[in-house]
DNA sequence: GCCCAGGTGTTTC
DNA sequence: GAAACACATGGG
């Protein structure tokens, strides 16, 4: 077990589960919203994300037919409280453009061919092509993201500067025999963020960390 | 005031 | 490819 020693992406899984328990991702209703969410959430904190969202709802804006109908300066506004709004706006029109041209098909595509097609949409990259595909509908693909990268380079399991696709790889193999793979890599990443915000942070809660055994880190934090 | 937050596209070498 | 930069709000 990883009561000692290093962890593997294996044990280390285990051990978060054991401390935070299930974390119920995404959070978010609805597939359409979790799409939106995806989108928001690039680079900014997800309490700002809330905010957008709430706006969207207030002015029942949370469709692809009501976002690609409203102006691009209108809806920048209303996405103003998530930052980089005007960014923001112009992906979110591209994706709900992709989206109502493709919702039908969705369903018959496998997962390779749909995380082309969402790359393809601009202002969707990796982390969050692979936040859709998982989150909002079920395909067995592991999220990597800056937390990621964070709690498995000080972890010693990865140097941390390995491209994207290297990493999902690492994961999805690494995981590759577990019976039910969407609801490991759903609970794995959610998991991960959780521990990034109250305890692996940019400076390290070493001391109150779950891992702590067996992360070399601990000791630059300890003082 | 400064750092950080569930990235991506563009430009440049 | 990969490094540098723009994009922006809100909390600690």
């Amino acid at each position: 077990m990883a009561g000692r020693g290093r962890y593997t992406i294996a044990t280390a899984y285990t051990a978060l589960l054991r401390c935070w328990g299930p974390q119920h991702w995404w959070p978010g209703d609805t597939p359409f919203e979790i799409m939106v969410g995806a989108v928001l959430t690039q680079n900014t904190a997800w309490t700002n994300v809330e905010r957008a969202i709430a706006n969207l709802k207030r002015h029942r804006a949370l469709s692809a037919r009501a976002i690609l109908a409203v102006p691009a300066d209108t809806l920048a506004e209303w996405l103003r409280p998530s930052g980089y709004f005007n960014v923001k706006a112009k992906r979110l029109k591209a994706l709900c453009a992709w989206y109502r041209d493709n919702a039908r098909r969705i369903r018959y595509m496998d997962t390779v061919e749909l995380r082309h097609a969402l790359l393809a949409v601009h202002g969707i990259g990796p982390e969050t092509a692979d936040d859709i595909l998982l989150y909002a509908w079920e395909r067995p693909v592991f999220v990597i993201d800056a937390y990621t990268r964070r709690l498995f380079s000080r972890l010693g399991i990865i140097d941390g500067d390995e491209s994207y696709e290297t990493l999902r790889g690492l994961f999805e193999n690494r995981l590759r025999r577990r019976r039910d793979r969407v609801a490991v890599f759903n609970e794995y990443h959610a998991l991960i963020v959780r521990h990034a915000k109250d305890v692996c942070r940019p400076r390290p809660r070493c001391e109150q960390c779950c891992l702590r055994r067996g992360c070399p880190s601990r000791v630059a934090s300890s003082e």
